[in-house]
DNA sequence: AATGAATGAGCTTTCATTCAT
DNA sequence: GATGAATGAAAGCTCATTCAT
């Protein structure tokens, strides 16, 4: 890569970190694209070399940051030795969770910003960089090792990310209407009755 | 009421109409108080007469709007003859998703803007005009019914309400990745499910 | 008229000024609406209540200049005795290029912006406010007095503004390739042509 | 020339031509040096080392493109055998009009932008190429061919450029309020008179 | 109580121009 | 000579808010 691209790289790179703080820190509407160049040093029409406007980089930003998170997960999966699918959604899940308890302004970010939409091209489009592997390939290859047949792997997914989401977000910012780990004792008892409702129970299958 | 407090009333609701119509329209940001005021035929003056600025009305308009939809699947349900408490609970999510899948521009409108906090304190302490009888106090009753226990039964309530509005929110308005139907059989399995693991099973009760 | 009224017409009326002489003295493109609202003593906003945008304000502007500068050369010529219809219109052209010429500053902002199709309209539609009676009446009117038949009114009237409009602007200006009053020779003497030209020679109709 | 010598006139000639098609197509105000570097295909900053701004690229385009069309005029009128003056004129005249008919966008370039002044330097100074004959000294050789006296040449020049220019503008493009034969029948009787009335009876020659 | 003219800060966006490569 | 990233001034326009009427 040449100086010039390199140059390059680190100026969109200092805009994404400026909207990032800023976008959390006042929210995405108050805080205009001459703060983002101000926070990140350099003039406002160079913005525009870069990005679209606000919601271009917003996008990118959102995409970048939910890639990022379920990629440390799977990575760290692949070190544990889990048996069953539950175990190892429960383990992907936690691990995400931890990751969102512990940097809340990332999960203010994300929560207020994802729809199933952009999280679904997110998990199936995104991740081409190192190998062409995405997140939703992951997922269906944990299925196929599980060697456990489901009626609608997607809507699994869905229910689970939605269910996870929606009642994490309040819970980690506000600890309202309980605490995290009370949380969780529920959501990944139901995430396993959601995973063995929609398993299709097979034939006895020996002898 | 005297004649001018009524006229009163008249104007704050010309004022709640018109933004609500607005802000489903050409969404909150994009909708100027001038816009509101045109909208209700008044001054851009006046709308400070009676609220404080945009946000203040959108929240207004939010309690207003979520209060409706729960007293009339309460007053429908009152008419029923169920049983269980899983019936119960589940005939008036099933009541409350149907509203909303007929009134998708209501739905887009409370979805987006209904954060936990705000839902609560409405569920609580909305409701005062008619009888001072709250919707989680109509919550409890139903659980004080079925005369069984739960650990903890605002979390109960909690993870229902969240897994219905997050998942209910895109199959409605995007019909993906399943349609409602398809969801609401998963989804109804998972409420009964959810009401089961917080039960407390009491001691065999009777000899 | 109210207080109010008053005050809104001198407001407009300031703007107006303004940018009259900023048009002529800057030109167009390079006055900002800022410009006409700091010349006029007024916040920028208050620009957009009384024109659309820069172009607007000059359309109007052009239109009543255009306006009063054939009114007051109809008043003069209705105090005047002279019989011929050459006399007539010579009279008018004088009178309006007189007046150009001692205001040059008009004269260069009315033949820059100035567009048959503008001064077309401007002469029929323009003029309702005393009577009801345009330009383009008059003219007629003087025609019919005249008793004779010409060809086709308008497209002399056309070649005689057209032919004044663009051999002054220069020499006015300039006083190139001439002085005004060599010129005014030369095309009086032309005007007489084109009249000549287009006039039916009826048939010697007595007896 | 040299082959760097070469490929800079290609240069110049790249950015002439993509800023005509440009300016007649939206405008000169509306076209920034970005879009003509672009049309052009060089990079911005290209533009600096040929042109001061956009306007001084204008300037040259505009003589340019009118010596053009008087050189072609000037062209077709040595093949033909006229006689008197006024059909020479009208020959060029009608020549130049055609033209322009035919070259609606090339018409409104010009209108829009072409002064006497600009017009007169043009006709006089231009054509140093070939043979450091101008216009104007074609011009001065056609009333010497004719062996008549005139008064003032260049005002008949100008009054005869003027009239075509300003008539045949909205003519062409608008077809109001005549169209352009209906014009043309006129418009050359008229020159015909300027040409007479600047004429210098000369005494009865013979005997 | 109701009005709506006036304000001016602040927004997004464009663009001529420079200059290191 | 050619490039195009960077600049930052300046444009048009919006809008929440105030306040005299």
């Amino acid at each position: 890569m040449s100086k010039l691209e390199q140059k390059k790289k680190q100026k969109r790179e200092a805009l994404l970190i400026a909207a990032f703080s800023l976008f959390t820190s006042k929210g995405i509407h108050e805080t205009s694209i001459a703060d983002i160049a101000a926070e990140a040093h350099m003039a406002k029409g160079t913005f525009y070399l870069y990005f679209k406007d606000k919601y271009d980089l917003r996008d990118k930003l959102i995409a970048e940051h939910a890639k990022n998170l379920f990629d440390k997960a799977s990575l760290d999966l692949s070190k544990e030795e889990l048996n069953t699918l539950e175990d190892k959604v429960i383990f992907i899940a936690d691990h995400v969770i931890n990751e969102l308890n512990e940097n809340k302004i990332l999960l203010r970010f994300i929560s207020k910003n994802l729809s199933w939409g952009v999280f679904h091209d997110m998990l199936v489009t995104g991740g081409e960089d190192d190998s062409g592997f995405t997140f939703y390939d992951g997922y269906c290859a944990l299925l196929e090792q599980s060697a456990r047949k489901f009626r609608n792997p997607e809507l699994m997914l869905y229910m689970i990310v939605e269910l996870i989401n929606s009642t994490c977000h309040n819970v980690i910012l506000m600890q309202e209407p309980v605490d995290l780990e009370e949380l969780k004792l529920e959501l990944y008892g139901v995430i396993c009755d959601i995973i063995h409702r929609q398993e299709i129970e097979t034939e006895w299958e020996t002898s």
